[in-house]
DNA sequence: TGCTTCACTTGATTCACATCAAGGCTGTAA
DNA sequence: TTACAGCCTTGATGTGAATCAAGTGAAGCA
């Protein structure tokens, strides 16, 4: 069940939240997987005060757009979004899918600046984390300092994996490994690993593994003609997960 | 002029060195785009206190390698290294290249191991910077610790950058894409911007483009036809920036 | 000095995926 | 219930870069 924390007004704009839905980082079931992570319950209060709340998207919503101001970072912390930049051709370039429990925005500190936009692929609710007050803290709890390094080097880490999965794997393999990578995520969170709907379209997928939409679908077909993979619209089951991961033939 | 820094002793292998060259980052003339950038006269006489410049390499010998125990990130002096990983078919991603200034390493801080390995391209220099020293240097200076948070970020957006050439550019513009942030790299450092030496082999440049050697070679052939570039060996003349820039077609 | 090796170039052929084109399915609104 | 719009699938054809196959040139070594 997905609990929908996004209030509209009556014209359908957004509303400010000024209640918090009694959700803090001390309570909230991702806090293992989430910035708290690290954090003894003391240290988990001062975090939690800086977090703002205010910020349930509607699909299709933009989070923030490449260029803005870069404030904060944000966590997931229902729903899914994508970041994607834009070439100066007009096309588009997604750069990663966010789930609960991660962070997005890092790539504005370099330059102060959004480098990437975010939007709502599906209803979210998402954590606002002031960067500022982020740093402060940071300075003041070691492993809160420590912990956000890493999560910038994970996702340094990860893009570093898309890279080679677009400069050396085949249409098969990226899929199949996007397929695993979301079902990891999913397990991470106490969800099940061989079934969950594909929060994006066919075209965002393409988009992330530098493939036309028309390749993706023939995948998908060709996956279920194998029955590692069953497909019913953005309904997923895997059917064989070493098949999967054999298809995947990742990098170890 | 570039000074060589390195020493072997007379069986070739590498020496210890005690010395240190003078080189601190007070006097460093890199000290404008390296780590120091955002520091007052004092704090950089404390970072440099945590700085070890005790690590000459050969031409292809390794400064670390994928899944060492990560202990440092690593700034260059003088020459150039690249970053791969190793898929587990055996085969080779170029991740990054990295020339004077400029950091690298960071990618071992999320499993505490490196996820990737470093080469020297030529005899290079480098100061190696103790990470839990530079953690709690950076909790004493809130500048310190800005500059390396954006140190990550930017090494995030280039790897989109990266990612997005990959997914959406074509051989020549993979090509052009990459001489200009040599060029502009070289600039950064007041070289010349339109003149240098390729540090890598056109297999290196292949594979971190995701394309074959052949195909660089045909790229480089057809530039210099259009006489966009003077190509001789590992010579490079751009010859003509603005179009060199239009064949890149490179994303805003 | 010539030999060997490695890096690079060029040409011919092949192939994986893009592109072009059409049709089917799903959800929403009147 | 129909009608429309988006999204997805499938098929036919085209193409950019990979692969295969020879060279050529430059660097290191005996």
């Amino acid at each position: 069940m997905t609990i929908h924390l996004a209030e509209t007004g009556a014209d359908g704009s957004l509303k400010a939240c000024t209640h918090d839905y009694q959700v803090n980082c001390g309570n909230c079931r991702l806090n293992s997987i989430c910035l708290p992570l690290a954090l003894e319950t003391d240290d988990i209060q001062q975090l939690d005060d800086i977090i703002q709340r205010s910020k349930p998207l509607q699909k299709s919503q933009h989070l923030y757009r490449e260029g803005d101001d870069f404030q904060s970072v944000y966590a997931v912390r229902s729903g899914t979004l994508k970041a994607y930049k834009t070439t100066d051709d007009g096309r588009e370039q997604v750069t990663g899918f966010y789930f609960p429990g991660e962070i997005l925005g890092m790539d504005g500190i370099s330059n102060n600046a959004h480098a990437s936009s975010a939007k709502a692929l599906e209803t979210a609710a998402v954590c606002e984390i002031p960067f500022t007050a982020l740093e402060r803290l940071s300075s003041l709890m070691p492993n809160l300092q420590r912990h956000f390094f890493q999560l910038m080097s994970r996702e340094i880490t990860e893009d570093q994996q898309l890279i080679t999965l677009l400069s050396k794997n085949s249409a098969d393999e990226r899929v199949a490994a996007l397929m695993l990578s979301i079902s990891n995520r999913n397990a991470r969170r106490k969800l099940s690993a061989t079934q969950f709907r594909l929060p994006m379209s066919r075209v965002d997928i393409g988009n992330y593994l530098g493939l036309t939409v028309e390749t993706v679908s023939r995948v998908f077909s060709r996956m279920q003609k194998m029955e590692v993979l069953q497909v019913d619209n953005k309904e997923i089951e895997i059917l064989d997960t070493a098949g999967l991961q054999n298809m995947a033939n990742l990098t170890g």
